[in-house]
DNA sequence: CGAGATTCATGTGAAGTATACCTTTAGGCTTAA
DNA sequence: AAGCCTAAAGGTATACTTCACATGAATCTCGTA
């Protein structure tokens, strides 16, 4: 038994891996060139490039859906004008902000407050004022010449959570800087949101818009090989492979990042097996865990109360082929309660837990209405049985039932 | 039979409350001159 | 007397509760054909 143990140890070290580069297949990884995106790079840049000169760039919205580059040039561009900026010694500094990120940029005050700490200000998770937040911002901005861009990702989730004062605010923030200057780029899964902001924030805010096209199959299939030479070894990469994850990725509307996610766990899950090569059936493989470890990964990170929640959901869904209803959660979810020690939170908040799971794409609720029974959230999984399962257990164990 | 009223179970918005955390202030203690 | 620490006071953001009203289609009601 131990000797089994030493003997694989010993030998994961003399093995080969498969894998030259890894990072390059990971999602926050930068490459050297973006391949149909160098328009949009060019664009960019030029709206971008006044801060080189102390100017104030135009405030930019990007559009476009999950993976088709949005991310990726913001980042390109913004490490490009830095590196710059560093040569010349100019004081740009770039921001960006995932407003999804619970608990980070998820609210006026930790947005601002987030904005401000990797400024180098100590700001407390809460307690101060929110203009206050504001006023320690605008000093540290006035503190020393500087243009300062901001890159607010999934800008639309936070306007949805919190109303679009916030933006209104951000706009306003550049009037009371002197010397300093601060413009915003703002990037949205959702082409009709800047529609549903105040007319005042959206002529200001998006003085320049881009809106990034998906990629199809073929550009895909491009992309993907590019990274692939850089992250594995030559020739480990099986026949077929790259193309049946590029058609993967082109049937969810071209998204880039799935593709290259997709070609990294297939490549962890060739290596765990001990493969010389990647084959096309890891890719299947590949897709359901890293949809699993998606939902895994945003429901371990939830609150107590989102878990039990949650927990209630699956147990009265189990077996049950429709939907159920708010009320029926609710009842469970009080048994649980009292079982494991928690008060339970009013029915009311429950409902606004689970439009938030919903929101997560863990469940799928959708407001119905019964007729003369009344109206309510149909909920229902759509999850695979197995990841269900697993969550189940993960999240018994996890409150202790 | 069909138009309009009724009804149910919960959605949803606003306002209030509890909690955790912050800064400021005042008082008490220590220390150094 | 100056400096430092601590506790209390006064303030905020956030998560949650309470209250009150909104919703919307199945069902009911009742006048009419």
């Amino acid at each position: 038994m131990t000797k089994k143990l030493t003997e694989f140890l010993e030998h994961y070290i003399t093995k080969k891996s498969l894998f030259t580069n890894k990072k390059s297949l990971q999602s926050n990884y930068t490459p050297k060139t973006a391949p149909y995106r160098g328009e949009q790079i060019n664009q960019l840049a030029g709206i971008l490039a006044p801060s080189l000169r102390m100017e104030k760039p135009s405030n930019v919205f990007i559009y476009g859906k999950t993976g088709s580059g949005k991310t990726l040039v913001a980042r390109y561009v913004s490490q490009g004008i830095m590196k710059v900026a560093q040569k010349n010694s100019k004081h740009v500094v770039i921001i960006y902000l995932n407003c999804k990120l619970k608990r980070v940029a998820d609210t006026e005050y930790r947005l601002i407050a987030q904005v401000a700490r990797e400024l180098g200000e100590d700001i407390p998770p809460t307690g101060l004022p929110t203009d206050e937040v504001y006023k320690i911002f605008v000093r540290l901005l006035n503190k020393k010449q500087q243009v300062l861009i901001i890159i607010l990702d999934e800008i639309d989730q936070l306007v949805h959570k919190i109303g679009d004062d916030i933006l209104y605010n951000l706009t306003r923030l550049s009037s009371e800087l002197h010397g300093s200057e601060i413009s915003f780029i703002g990037i949205s899964n959702d082409l009709m949101f800047i529609d549903n902001v105040d007319p005042r924030v959206k002529s200001s805010l998006s003085e320049e818009e881009m809106v990034f096209p998906a990629y199809n199959a073929v550009q895909l299939e491009k992309i993907l090989r590019q990274r692939v030479g850089l992250a594995f070894h030559d020739g480990v990469v099986g026949e077929g492979v790259v193309e049946k994850c590029a058609a993967y990725a082109a049937r969810e509307h071209g998204d880039a990042r799935r593709a290259l996610e997709l070609m990294r766990v297939a490549g962890e899950i060739a290596e765990r097996k001990n493969q010389e090569k990647v084959i096309v059936e890891d890719i299947d493989f590949a897709e359901e865990k890293i949809e699993k470890d998606r939902i895994i990964d945003s429901v371990s990170m939830q609150p107590k109360q989102f878990k039990l929640t949650l927990y209630s959901i699956l147990t009265v869904c189990k077996g049950l082929e429709r939907g159920v209803f708010t009320g029926d959660v609710y009842e469970v979810y009080r048994k649980y309660c009292t079982s494991c020690g928690i008060t339970p939170l009013t029915q009311r908040r429950l409902g606004d837990i689970i439009a938030e799971l919903d929101m997560l794409g863990v469940i799928n609720a959708k407001v119905i209405s019964k007729g003369r029974y009344g109206r309510t959230r149909e909920i229902s999984l759509t999850l695979p049985v197995p990841t269900i399962a697993t969550i189940t257990t993960l999240l018994q164990e996890g409150l202790g039932l």
